[in-house]
DNA sequence: CGGAGATAGTTTCCTAGTCAATCAAAGAGG
DNA sequence: CCTCTTTGATTGACTAGGAAACTATCTCCG
């Protein structure tokens, strides 16, 4: 712009103009997002499992056992997330960790009984959570986030779950 | 359900239906967001500043010095993570603390002229990041998700501005 | 005034990831 | 077959943030 200063209001008032965080669809995104997560961290907090130790239950859930590289590929997360995640669910005995017959090099990971048994009432949790942000809008409405999300998805290649 | 066990194929075939994780909106809003920050993380991967230090220099860019606790709401961190978040900066001669004129406990935080410097195209970046994925969608789509996005983040209250 | 409680910031300890190095088993090629 | 390379998993060093303890200062009120 012009060479003329402008006199010195506190923070000095000729600053570039730099667009504002909310003007961006990323923004908004992110904060839906992250209440949404957070909320339902709230929600796992009164059982024993995290919401990342949760995620891995689901995705054994109704599976053969898998072996871990396939989980942080589906998970979003390394091969050494999921090496301690795992430590951790076998400690609470939740899951077990078996060598693969096949593949000498390779694991694999399968929800224990009791794991098993875990995980309807985890998913409930989860229903509820959805309910609860997502009820508030009607059903054309929801229809239409989630075409736009699915298309985004889509479009941008995103295939690794969010860890949820 | 009935006592009938079905014949064990792989995983025992009568487990309790659990709905599944896609079709829950709060996944695909994850994944997508997710998705989004990190491709942003990825560009500023380029530059000396990680998503949270680009946040907390934005907040402080055309504003007057500002008190580290206001920072920790306006992000959504608590205010052990701004002093450290904070440290960073200053170490990179970012930004700089002083003691508050009022307020004996009190700190302020502002950009260097260097840290301002920065802001304008680390914004650039933030814009063509958002622009990357959100222009594949029409004018109206985009509006009809600012607008999902905003009404619920209005009614659940969110407030604090996601870590971006 | 002076002490009780509230408030601002920092610090410490803990959790949960990443990245890079490592090791063992597989697979490929001469 | 024997080496070279690739692949699966684990480990160690490091980073970032949360929760709670701690310190200094301020505010209120008797």
């Amino acid at each position: 712009m012009s060479p003329v200063q402008s006199p010195a209001l506190p923070p000095a008032t000729s600053l570039p103009p730099v667009s504002d965080l909310t003007a961006h669809l990323g923004f908004w995104l992110r904060l839906v997002s992250n209440h949404v997560s957070h909320a339902f961290a709230a929600k796992l907090a009164a059982t024993e499992v995290t919401v990342a130790e949760w995620s891995l239950m689901r995705a054994l859930y109704d599976k053969a056992p898998m072996p871990p590289s396939r989980i942080a590929d589906d998970m979003g997360l390394t091969r050494g997330a999921i090496t301690k995640l795992a430590d951790r669910l076998i400690a609470k005995a939740l899951i077990v960790r078996a060598a693969s017959p096949d593949d000498g090099r390779a694991q694999t990971l399968a929800l224990t009984e009791r794991g098993t048994a875990l995980v309807p009432a985890l998913a409930a949790l989860a229903d509820r959570n959805d309910a609860e942000f997502f009820d508030a809008l009607t059903p054309d409405e929801r229809a239409s986030l989630l075409r736009l999300l699915k298309g985004l998805a889509e479009r941008g290649q995103m295939t690794a779950t969010p860890i949820e």
